[in-house]
DNA sequence: TATGAATGAGGGTTCATTCAT
DNA sequence: TATGAATGAACCCTCATTCAT
């Protein structure tokens, strides 16, 4: 007697794969069940709709996130060291839930006005605080550039840190680690050499 | 008196509008002829299909893009230069088509495999190809940094352009021009203070 | 400046190739327009509708179909002599209105229940007449076998006839004349040798 | 409990009624769901299109056809016998087939030259060189006569069969034997008083 | 738990037809 | 006379969802 939630588990990963790889309108819930080899009609008995499927996925990642997050943002490091950690926080958590992050990105916007999906639009509004406040504590203690329009520097370190999760493969030759040093020494030094 | 040619871009803009805003799976003919002010089928008089139409938008951004982009190859400009030159070319891109960008951005990937589509995956190819040899030079020329692992270096200058065209509102405070600037900046330089 | 009643024969003639070879049905305005070199609402200079455009080939070729079989008729020959010359005369028939036979042939019995197209059943009706008296009298002259069911028979000495139309060409090998004088010898003496 | 090829040979035999009453293109797949007492959408559950089912109907007719014909052609009677066991063969077909002898006669031309329906093509080959090399069997035996040309003899057995397809009612008075029986007469013997 | 069959809403597309120019 | 553009109804088909078994 397999236990529901088990079950409930390995279908989701299944939907997150086929979600993230097709798209969430583009997949049918026929091809979640082929690839659960199930018919479609019995994922009901799992799940009441679609959507709900995807409110699990994208729900269960950004728990997980923030439960990092929070750990790096309690800890209350110095500016540079709270990005550093939140930057290689973020590279772990695509290795560990990158069918989530994907369809996160792809379809967040069109989802985050939704009412079931508030959680998303309440999740980026504490990502936005907790990236801006540290980029102006590193300002002010001048461990960055004061020349930077901030919200510009924002999102260039917001995006260049997520996007990675559309072509990441987990298993792959860079630990997410070291990815998470390489695109630090680049966000933070630059790729051009110094003179 | 409009012209054919004339209405189609009309209708082209709208299409392209409505699929950034709501993608392209999610966006039905109907919504695109309501805010044409016309009906459904009508959209047929001056156009194949829904799918010609995205091709057609697609096609039109990068036959512009690579215009822009032949006119700064050919000048053979050092490296550095050169990758100047292209972000800057890039923002004036994401300016001018803005929805094509944020549609490409979205769909091309699941498009490319598509025979109808090829030319996206070519496109890509280019692309890199331009790109790459770009670093290589740089990094020959002792102008990039040797220690960093080339393909990453490139995905992350070629992400943290593109993905702008997510939030990016033309008329808004800042001229692409001024937003390639801090963009450079950041990649060149880092965000980081200098030691 | 063009007579009108010329082009209208025109348009219906191509029409007519038209409905003949692809089914009335499966047969667009637009293909007809394009066939006659000009746009689908223009069409709608000359005739009322599709339909009436069907409608008047049908009754065209009707009318001239009983002139010849009235002449017939009116001659009252014997039943052998009638017969014969309602066959040659059929087969001039295809050979003059090709297309418009084609169409009657596949169109009619899904036509003739409509009103507008009452005449198809009017037609019908007096063709019965007129060949099942004819084969009548043959049968009570001793021209005609008297074993065979005689519904039957019409029907075989009209299926005959006019199926030829699906496979006939103007300007063949065989002459009208030709083809109705070998159908006359198939239907009157048989295909098997005499013993 | 109804099994499923069941079901199919249920829905294809309605179908195939309303295909050949109403002609395929002006049989909307509504027309064919009402008959069948359900929803337009619920009979893609069972097939795949409206024109895999006119595929399916026409196969099983000629597969079945084609078993019949087979059986006879192995036998290899003479000419005249082989002529006639076609012949009834076929009236016994359009007893079991009638709806899709209809389809066949009216829809087969259009449909032939698609790649889907190549079958139509073949078997209308394989048909006319068994026809064609029966006559000329019987000729060379004396059995037919030589004077009559052989492809407008084919064309006159042929067509004079298969039409009947279009007036004949399963369950008439006269038993499909009765009826290939008289054609027989008819077609061997003519209608024509001996003299 | 899962299946098989159906529902019903809607989506892309076609097409006869209209009408101002 | 003919064009160009649009209408609106209908059509084939898809798909999330339901439910008896």
């Amino acid at each position: 007697m397999t236990a529901s939630p088990e079950r409930r588990r390995e279908l989701l990963g299944t939907a997150a794969e086929v979600f993230a790889e097709q798209g969430y309108n583009a997949t049918t819930v026929r091809k979640i069940a082929d690839h659960a080899g199930m018919l479609a009609g019995s994922l009901y008995y799992h799940f009441d709709s679609k959507e709900s499927m995807l409110e699990e996925i994208l729900r269960t990642f950004l728990d997980e996130l923030w439960d990092g997050y929070d750990t790096v943002l309690d800890a209350e490091l110095g500016p540079r060291e709270t990005l550093e950690a939140l930057v290689t926080e973020s590279f772990r958590e695509i290795d560990r839930h990158r069918a989530a992050v994907a369809i996160y990105q792809k379809e967040s916007k069109q989802l985050a006005p939704q009412e079931r999906f508030a959680f998303l639009a309440e999740s980026q509004r504490r990502f936005e605080k907790a990236w801006l406040s540290t980029l102006e504590r590193g300002v002010a203690a001048e461990a960055f550039r004061a020349d930077l329009d901030i919200r510009l520097t924002y999102r260039f370190v917001r995006d260049t840190v997520w996007v990675a999760a559309s072509w990441y493969r987990p298993g792959g030759q860079h630990s997410p680690e070291e990815i998470a040093r390489q695109y630090l020494s680049m966000v933070l030094d630059g790729i051009a050499v110094r003179p």
